[in-house]
DNA sequence: TCATTAAATTGTT
DNA sequence: AACAATTTAATGA
């Protein structure tokens, strides 16, 4: 590691904050690798750190009473999650999952608190997020009643484009069909037939190793 | 810069 | 899960 790069301060987070309290924020996170398919932590466990992906993919994800896996979010590079638990300091409450090898930045709890107490920027993305998370999850609720895997693929891939959540402000993201298979809890070979059917109704492009949006809004609303 | 090779991704069964 | 086809990335002449 000869040149540090400034992985705090090229956070989106980080535009609203002084240079004080980015100071403070370098200094409480740390980098972590985690190898393809490894947990960051299993629901019930406890994690101190706020954390944001720098590089790969995770996902977010629990298994329901009846035994059903259910994929809440994916977090690509420069997301960040977990402030919730971080804010109440309780154990998780679901599984986190790199899907592939991801390098993760993750800010100590008494760090990200002292932000969130002294830093009115920091407070002000935080309930930016807050707010944009509980609309998505609102949506969301109906996912598992959604059996057409066809659907689930569309809403897994719409969901990569918020403009708040995923800053990045590109319209493709890249993600292979076995990732996005993974997240949409469905097989690699369906993910590419929904995929191509979604092509063919005009509203996404398949690229290799990527996906170009076309028609967000309907693949946000895909039904059955 | 171009050609060759290896690795990753996709499409199909 | 296995296979072939295709694209990308890496390598070196």
């Amino acid at each position: 590691m000869g040149t540090k790069e400034d992985i705090v301060g090229t956070a989106i987070w980080a535009e609203e904050l002084t240079a004080e309290e980015l100071d403070r924020a370098r200094r409480g996170t740390i980098e972590k690798t985690f190898a393809k398919g490894s947990y960051i932590c299993h629901r019930g466990d406890k994690l101190d750190y706020w954390t944001g992906v720098i590089d790969g993919l995770a996902k977010i994800s629990a298994v329901s009473s009846d035994g059903k896996a259910m994929t809440f979010a994916g977090a690509t590079s420069g997301s960040w999650f977990g402030e919730g638990s971080v804010l109440k300091g309780e154990p998780r409450q679901y599984d986190l999952v790199v899907l592939r090898d991801t390098r993760l930045a993750m800010m100590h709890r008494a760090t990200f608190m002292w932000l969130y107490d002294n830093s009115r920027g920091f407070s002000r993305f935080l309930v930016r997020q807050l707010n944009e998370r509980m609309g998505q999850f609102i949506a969301t609720i109906e996912y598992d009643r959604i059996l057409s895997p066809r659907a689930r693929v569309a809403r897994n891939v719409s969901w990569f484009f918020n403009p708040v959540l995923y800053p990045t402000g590109k319209d493709a993201i890249e993600i292979s069909q076995e990732e996005l298979g993974l997240l949409a809890g469905v097989s690699r070979a369906v993910a590419n037939r929904a995929l191509q059917d979604l092509e063919e109704e005009g509203l996404l492009r398949c690229e290799h190793g990527r996906i170009r949006v076309l028609k967000l809004e309907r693949l946000k609303r895909y039904e059955p």
